[in-house]
DNA sequence: TACCCTGATTGAAACGTTATAAATCAGGTG
DNA sequence: CACCTGATTTATAACGTTTCAATCAGGGTA
């Protein structure tokens, strides 16, 4: 490498034989102290730059206690589309020239949830913490501010201490789902939820039913599965469902996977998507421009679910107060097909 | 928390004093050195067990220059259904308990791929690196060759000089893909290639071809554009060649999204899969069992990939020689419909 | 001349670990 | 009883930062 003509990596020692400040100087000078003369500064800041010089992460975290890494805890079991992509793609596009980097951790639903929160506390992992799947009384949040430690969840809940949190209005965009079903004639509507404990789930029920209602028609939530059940059963909910006396003519789809186990399911009983019934999607990923018949979409932009996500934790990190540290979004203004 | 009733997080140092040994007696018998008397070793195991001691990263770092990190080169550009998620979930899933943790850096295709490369090696930023996407003549693979860093690629190369890969037969999946469309009576095959660079591209290109002329049928490669092109001027591209004086009836697609993009295509352009022509792809997760009409796929698992690659990258950062450390993949023994 | 203040710099300690070299000890041997 | 040997243990010095307290030069004041 050409940048290795000095040997070995520059560190602040080598700065302090270079410019003839002592050490502590020419930290405090890096860090800009103002108690240090704006002179010393520039120079120290010149050779720093010219010896390519850049601080060591281990001895400074060891000496602050500070790791200059963000965590972010990741269902490896569902399975979500794009959603990994995306959602990782926004956190790294802003974290990216921070100094900081972020780290993967496994959160397996079946497991524990709090474990890996619990080890990224006491062995002081990660300056911040985000994460996913939100449960209403979601045990990760209530630990993470006892021990005031910086985190944002993708999803509120339902604690009456605020908190940092980033959100897609689920109510609204079931509520937008099921006007538009209705806009297209449909009497009977159906919804597959996902598990009780998530916060979402209470919005989607709660838009999805008061909507049908408003409307006076017909609705139902597939029994005996979630949007997290293994993708056969969920296909054969729906297809009993459709064999039923009452089969519904419009169906509103959380995820990808669903909408696409749907529009399977209508093939598999001879419906005709379009003519028997009607689907209306949630997307995170722009494949569905690539299904045909065409599915109506309500895009819920995880890229930058992510990038606000990941600004919001620094700005906690940073000391902001709590409170006010919140982002809705919201559904996309027209449906798309 | 319940387990900071001894207040302090424990370090050698209170160890030290609750057993009675020095702090270096304290490290060398956790270290497992057999120069520590057995006793000894059991008695600290037991006290550092007690008091739930973990060893700070921080300063195991500084003192060693080990990391305990790898480092992912994620693509966060181009689209991949399941791929980030199931590769991830591999990689983590071996990881824990190694105490080994993975930080995901960027790596944009438009930018230049080595300056990720060249951070993590000069700041000391990781033990080991991962990656996918590989060229021909990756330059991140000779630059940490030259550097003597533990890799492993998504990949193989075209280097003399061995390295560790792990990879998937593109050439027999092409091979394979082709044979199956020529049992269907196929006469004129097509594929969209991805973008010259990349080595598997020349494996798909001669499996795909070599097949086809053994099978005396016609073959085309989309023009124009790769397999990382947007859908839309995919799309365009397929659309344009059905409208052609010779149609293609047989495809082999190499992503998920790719055999959407050709199923919309045969969809608006009034053909019927499975009669006007039929498509193989090749695919990374389950979601094709939702898809109607049915597609015939070959299954790359990509969890499977994860897993290997971190295995071998921590055998090839426990020292052990970097030829042998290969693994390839071979396409499933049936295909899939 | 002695004193004090201000602004600028610095020495030294500490974070928790590991590696090196040196110290200690018990038990034999001459 | 002095001495050696092998088995254990230990003191000490780093690794590269940051920060507290101390030092220093020089100008103004008493």
């Amino acid at each position: 490498m050409a940048d290795d003509i000095q040997g070995d990596k520059p560190t602040l020692r080598t700065l302090s034989q270079a410019t003839g400040f002592a050490v502590a100087t020419v930290s405090r000078a890096l860090a800009g102290d103002t108690r240090i003369a704006a002179r010393t500064r520039a120079t120290v800041a010149e050779a720093a730059e010219r010896m390519g010089y850049v601080p060591d992460r281990a001895a400074r975290r060891l000496r602050t206690g500070r790791t200059q890494v963000i965590s972010l805890l990741l269902n490896t079991q569902h399975e979500f589309l794009g959603f990994t992509h995306e959602f990782l793609a926004g956190i790294t596009e802003v974290l990216a020239g921070t100094g900081y980097s972020v780290t993967v951790v496994p959160d397996s639903p079946g497991e524990d949830r709090l474990a890996p929160v619990r080890t990224i506390l006491r062995n002081n992992l990660a300056d911040g913490l985000l994460f996913t799947r939100t449960e209403a009384f979601d045990p990760r949040v209530r630990l993470l501010m006892e021990a005031d430690f910086p985190f944002v969840s993708h999803g509120r809940t339902e604690f009456t201490t605020p908190h940092p949190w980033v959100d897609f209005d689920n109510e609204a965009f079931a509520r937008k789902a099921v006007a538009h079903l209705v806009a297209k004639g449909r009497r009977r509507i159906s919804l597959v939820l996902p598990g009780e404990q998530f916060t979402f789930t209470q919005h989607l029920r709660y838009g999805f039913m008061s909507a049908a209602r408003a409307a006076g028609i017909d609705f139902e939530f597939v029994e005996g599965v979630t949007l997290d059940s293994p993708t056969f059963e969920i296909a054969a909910a729906l297809i009993r469902a459709r064999r039923g006396a009452h089969p519904p003519d419009g169906y509103v789809c959380v995820g990808e996977v669903t909408a696409l186990v749907t529009l399977a399911a209508l093939a598999d009983t001879g419906a005709v998507n379009g003519v028997d019934a009607d689907i209306v999607a949630k997307r995170a990923s722009p494949i569905f421009d690539n299904i045909r018949p065409r599915i109506d979409t309500v895009f819920e932009d995880l890229r930058a679910t992510g990038r606000a996500m990941a600004e919001m934790l620094l700005r906690r990190m940073n000391g902001e107060p709590q409170d006010g540290l919140n982002r809705m979004f919201l559904p996309d203004g027209d449906l798309r097909g």
